[in-house]
DNA sequence: ACCGTTGCGTGCATTTCGTTCATCGGATTT
DNA sequence: AAATCCGATGAACGAAATGCACGCAACGGT
């Protein structure tokens, strides 16, 4: 279990994010706290893994908080949840450790997004085999979501692919996804591409007969 | 131009990165420390804009030396040069604000890639108009590196197979990786054979039953 | 020296993938 | 109302990844 504290000094704001930190599976709020000093206490009561930081703080910047945990020792990661959007200031940020930046008014699955690629990143163990395995490593954190749905896709096709998808639990070929729903196999395979972009499916190869190998989509199921 | 510090034990090494850099347009080499107290000298003498740096030195961690810089205030920003292969290093890097992780023994091309990508993430300036820009900034620092694999070969496959390796400390025969993954012998053989001309496998026969001898790949550790 | 045995190595058939391009219908503009 | 554009789909065509078949190489035994 992720331990979070959360640093916002809007007290409804800081509500609603120590809400949407609970409702994410393997995380848990340790803290709130409204103000820097605020946060220094939590942060020497209570082991912490993860800040939920906003950088607007009535004492004090929130980098200044960062940068004296820093000097601290204090290696808990942080995502800046903030309304800031200088570009200057998501650099300074970068140096200081921050591992994601989201601007304010965000929403839950945005929110939700990045604490699973967070949860992904810290899973990370062991030795990696090359340069490829670390970037997967990084780029867990660095991958941007594409918010709406790319040119080409439409919401009805998708839903009903979505749906063939998640009613075959062996997973499903491009092609028998296609004869199943009326469509063709190059239409399949753009929408369950388009699901293993986002992260709701993989697909794996199935080998066996003679030939190239087929390639199965299977759902993702997305709560741990 | 962006000031550049290089530190590495190694003096052939040191040499050779020093050259990369240089040859990197828009980036310039500003010091060489080949300790940890010289490049603590150095940040004191001269203005830094990124560290390459090597994790392992003569006196001390790097990430000690990152850690120290940053409790001095100190904003610069750093790649990780190093052949230390441990996820959790690169979490810890990443919490003192590491931007790119390069593995030892790396080739120009990939370190140019990285630092053009930083170039690229540094430029940003200005004020975000919504949450894409800030994604894409950080996204400059994501490497989709698409580790080009020969024609014939499908990564899928490769990490299956690169796993049935790992997994046996003995080694394994083709015909046995095949049988394990449910594939032919045909095909675990091309993925061991690539891994050997990588340099990720060694194979050496076993003798000792009537016939042919037996191929046996195995999974070498890469240190240092 | 020869022979049987066993597994390696490679040309080739096979099947599917992935991409480019044309089509078609609806929305938007003139 | 005509013309134009754009977004979604499918047809066709290489290319790619795999397994089979077969010849050959390397060993122990006689």
């Amino acid at each position: 279990m992720i331990q979070v504290l959360v640093v916002e000094d809007d007290p409804v704001a800081a509500d609603a994010h120590r809400l949407y930190v609970g409702r994410v599976p393997g995380f848990t709020v340790a803290a709130v706290a409204h103000s820097r000093a605020q946060a220094v206490r939590a942060l020497e009561r209570t082991p912490v893994d993860l800040l939920l930081l906003d950088l607007y703080l009535p004492d004090g910047h929130g980098l200044q908080l960062l940068r004296s945990l820093r000097a601290a020792g204090h290696s808990a990661d942080v995502i800046a949840v903030t309304s800031a959007r200088d570009l200057a200031v998501v650099r300074e940020g970068v140096s200081l450790g921050v591992v994601q930046y989201v601007l304010k008014p965000f929403t839950f699955a945005t929110l939700r997004d990045r604490l699973v690629r967070y949860a992904e990143f810290r899973a990370a163990a062991g030795e990696a085999s090359g340069q490829d395995e670390v970037d997967r490593a990084l780029g867990a954190l660095r991958a941007p979501q594409p918010a709406q749905l790319p040119k080409g896709l439409s919401s009805p096709t998708l839903e009903a692919v979505t749906r063939a998808l998640r009613a075959a639990p062996d997973g499903v070929t491009a092609s028998a996804a296609g004869e199943e729903l009326g469509i063709s196999r190059i239409t399949a395979r753009r929408y369950l591409e388009h699901l293993v972009t986002v992260g709701r499916a993989v697909r794996s190869p199935q080998y066996g007969q003679i030939g190239r190998p087929e390639l199965y989509y299977r759902w993702v199921t997305q709560n741990h």
